[in-house]
DNA sequence: TATGAATGAGCTTTCATTCAT
DNA sequence: TATGAATGAAAGCTCATTCAT
């Protein structure tokens, strides 16, 4: 029921001005009387286009998920050092997340409310884990991070990258800023991450591994100490 | 008004119906009439007890705020070690948060929609942010993650670990397993976060540190490498 | 069920204080637990003596009625001159319903919503009416305003002596002001009343009357005539 | 938003529907759901045209209040004599009272519950009040009525039309009857207020005007006299 | 292909009144 | 005689979706 490259425009209409919307007040808030208005065409073409205002997510979130996938892959491909491939793909995710913003948040709130949409953002957040952990697995296999859980680790880093994009990327959040330095922000998920994978020795206090072997006493995380 | 043990009884009821269902369904679902219900009283006198929806939420979310942030730096502060102490943190942060799952994820979903909880959110994330970013400036006083912006570096592991609390506690996630390993989840949570701060060199090709030097070319994100 | 000097005084307190609250708010904005609260006693308590918020208007307004009927006849029996009866009359009718005001306005109120007290205000006016039309009945045997309708015209007047004092006594109205002259407020319903009665001749043009023969053509109401 | 004729006819019948409704029961007891089942349309749309109840209420005041000025002192200008213009004036006034009785009765009720609509109502009986003080301090100039204070005399003037008309034409005031002479009550309105306003020397006895001079001793507004 | 008016279930909140104590 | 917690029936309003045109 959509041929004409006349119903495609109003497709591609609502789709951009449902991506706009949602960027401004997240998914729950879009009515659908406001994505049409911003589409410059009528509330009912809209059910001509989707089934629902949740299908339109839906359809949103499966074009991100493969578009994420694959470019993030890419990315990572396109490098052979490693660790580089890695700064590269957080890099890449960073800005996805940025162009994808509405249908990522859309998707996180509609599984807020609705279960069927909470095992939709399961199984994307359920890939980036597995993809994650696969890497984890192989340098696991070169005898990095010993003994850890690499599906624990892998949802652990996927969260805070997912998060901290959330957080300063999506002006509903209240953190986001212009200003902020992108590099930076990167710069500081890539040296966690490395960092967190890259090691041989567990961090304890029984059998202190280097690092942090001359940690001051002092270290607090309190505003004054006795 | 609510002087007397059977009006406490009351208002304690409506806390702990709200608690569970919005536990279940969460904030945004949680009708006035279920918690009503739930507690085994009449909507009518919810409002006797709570100025609104809104304001019952409000209240959850200020005990909780002051809540985790004395135990988890009454839990940081007993513990003189710092690598101990961070553990112990991170292990209190887990368990307030499932103690606490309903307001936190509330808050979370109201800041979703409404703008009031949005500031409200971000006041909260601010607070941990600013407690975990003096700790690693000290950190970094002693020479630790030498240049890292501790801003930036406290909001990413304040995401990690909220995120990774969120997705593994909340039902409505889809992913939390009654089977968890909870020591895992935080020995995981722990390592990242330790190797994350108490490192002296930064990850990079170019100057390559002592642990990913041998990172084996093959290492991969990707399903299938041909 | 209320026979004790407690029970007495208890009823007492009920009904100061709906006086009190009514003539801030007026009466539907009344609520009985504000009545309660303003009495000191329980909301409870408020049914014991009143059989509904509705029967405690009628109450008030029952002792308004006899009360307004008597103290306005017995000033107009106090004085033998008709016209300085009317001015008594008056003032006196002022007088009480600034002290009544609460029911008066009560009554008022009620009647806009409820039909029962339509018809009890309605009796109320009727009565006040009555007793006007006597009056004028009686002039027009004297040959005062001749050819008038008593109803009518008593009609007239006491819906004039009633809204002028609502509308300058009670504060929900907007208008009324602690620094409004009473005495020139009475004069001026006095003066009105005593012209609109003590004529022989009607207001017309044909034939004109004594007084308006000398009107100017160009007395207007409007701001400019062209 | 409301362009096409199908959606001016769907606001008529609201407007229609709610002027039936509200001289039926008044404002406060209008609901929603009666209007819109008098309209013959669905509750919702009824929030397409309207903001809310009130707004649509204030809607029809401002109409109404730029509608009563207009033809009042239109019909007041288009006589030249002073004293018909008046009579022409009040019966204007009380035709379109009439046509008018569900958005007057309504402020006049929203009045007695909401602040804002008692500012509303204030505006409008003040700028009736203004209007009709102009004329009499017109008159004043004249030698009419010398010494009154023409704010107030306008005031209970004012008043007295205003409440006549409720009293005769709100069928919820229960006096209000079909079978009611008009020109009657025209008329009455009419003397009164041409007699309160055209003369030259006060009422009072110390120095009885011409009029009242012979009013019989036994005149009484009393039931009985002893 | 397009319009936009129309629907109606569902939600939060209020408050006179009751009742166990 | 007194308390005050508890009740529950309304009411206004929202918004995804439908349908006549």
């Amino acid at each position: 029921m959509v041929r004409t490259p006349k119903g495609d425009a109003s497709k591609a209409a609502f789709e951009e001005a449902a991506r706009r919307v949602m960027a401004r007040v997240g998914y729950l808030n879009a009515r659908v009387n406001d994505i049409a208005a911003e589409a410059g065409r009528s509330p009912g073409l809209f059910y001509v286009y989707f089934e629902s205002k949740e299908a339109l997510l839906a359809e949103m979130a499966a074009n991100f998920s493969e578009d994420l996938q694959d470019r993030v892959v890419a990315s990572y491909r396109s490098e052979p050092d490693p660790v580089l491939a890695l700064r590269q793909a957080i890099a890449v995710f960073w800005r996805i997340y940025g162009e994808r913003l509405p249908e990522i948040v859309g998707v996180f709130q509609a599984a807020m409310v609705m279960p069927h949409f909470a095992e939709r953002w399961q199984e994307i957040h359920r890939e980036g884990t597995a993809l994650v952990a696969r890497g984890i697995r192989q340098s696991q296999a070169h005898g990095w991070a010993p003994g850890m859980d690499p599906e624990l680790m892998a949802s652990a880093l996927t969260s805070m990258i997912e998060q901290f994009c959330f957080v300063w990327q999506y002006p509903g959040s209240g953190l986001a800023q212009p200003q902020l330095d992108e590099d930076a922000a990167v710069e500081t998920l890539w040296q966690i991450w490395a960092h967190a994978i890259y090691w041989k020795e567990r961090a304890t206090s029984d059998a202190p591994v280097e690092q942090p072997r001359s940690i001051p006493a002092q270290l607090d995380m309190t505003p004054t100490r006795p």
